[in-house]
DNA sequence: TTAAAGAGGACTAAAATGGTCCCCAATAAA
DNA sequence: TTTATTGGGGACCATTTTAGTCCTCTTTAA
């Protein structure tokens, strides 16, 4: 299913939210309300973006969250790492160590090919870029597909 | 952490193995000694690999399993689709029915996208690329990481 | 006929995930 | 200076997912 987890989806949601007014300071409460996300669970994920720079965050009365950064600068890519820590596919590609595979396994390294990729792919796409709502291509996609490319040279030098 | 499941993993490494003899079929208890996994395990792997087509099955004695096309057009996408069914980040790509946030979501459309994105990554990697082992470049990468691209092209008709 | 393979699926243990809660710290306003 | 509001940090537990094992049945070559 090669998922993200929950939480990183309601964290683009939240964040979505946010970016309608980028430079509005949200209570945690507030955003809840209208993402229809239960309350502690919104704490719960702004913390994590605090802690990883996407958001800022004032305490006391008034206080409240707030985009670190435009959300034309904010990509998809850091905002799941928040929740989700390194993206990576594979264990071994954060920490070989643990790998009990590692001897007979005749594949380590191009794992790491496929993982630049999908980073690549997720730091393309902004908070901007999925924050629009319609007005888009008759497909329904606001970003044209068919100018998403991916071309990997194969084998070259061999 | 955005991973893949240690089966699709497992599914990689054993494909890898039989990579190196395309046409040749492979016992799952051989192939479980020279992978170094669980041979249930492995069994478990293999027979979900029949039931997408990127293995092919013989029963009975000299019976095995064998690679349903060659290495070169065995993508990475199938496999991965084989232990873990349709690739796509968020619930909704799939089947949007579950989604409570529906309502208050304005973030939908733009997934496709993504998961688009991250599809092609995976499709556009084979087996072959896979079961190389090193001689390759001096980064340890045998595909040049540089020539792979993403170029989204953004918010062209706003 | 027999033995060596795979097919299918039930079952369990372990790990990851999601969600809630509690108490502490900061701070604006009364 | 007090109080009320907001976030910070982390513990905790229920649930779900994942991984791994096992059992019985089917196929088929020798």
């Amino acid at each position: 299913m090669l998922r993200i987890s929950k939480l990183s989806d309601y964290a683009i949601i939240i964040l979505g939210h946010m970016a309608k007014a980028p430079s509005q300071t949200f209570a945690a409460n507030d955003l809840a309300g209208s993402a229809g996300i239960g309350g502690p669970t919104v704490s719960k994920v702004l913390k994590a973006l605090v802690k990883a720079h996407v958001v800022r965050s004032t305490r006391g009365p008034k206080g409240g969250y707030q985009l670190a950064q435009t959300p034309e600068k904010t990509s998809i890519a850091s905002i799941i790492a928040a929740l989700e820590g390194p993206i990576a596919l594979t264990e071994c590609s954060i920490d070989l160590s643990h790998c009990e595979q590692a001897s007979s396994c005749n594949v380590r390294g191009n794992w790491s090919v496929i993982n630049r990729a999908i980073h690549a792919a997720l730091e393309a796409v902004t908070l901007a870029d999925m924050a629009i709502t319609p007005p888009m291509g008759s497909d329904g996609f606001h970003i044209p597909v068919k100018d998403i490319t991916f071309q990997p040279r194969r084998n070259p030098e061999q």
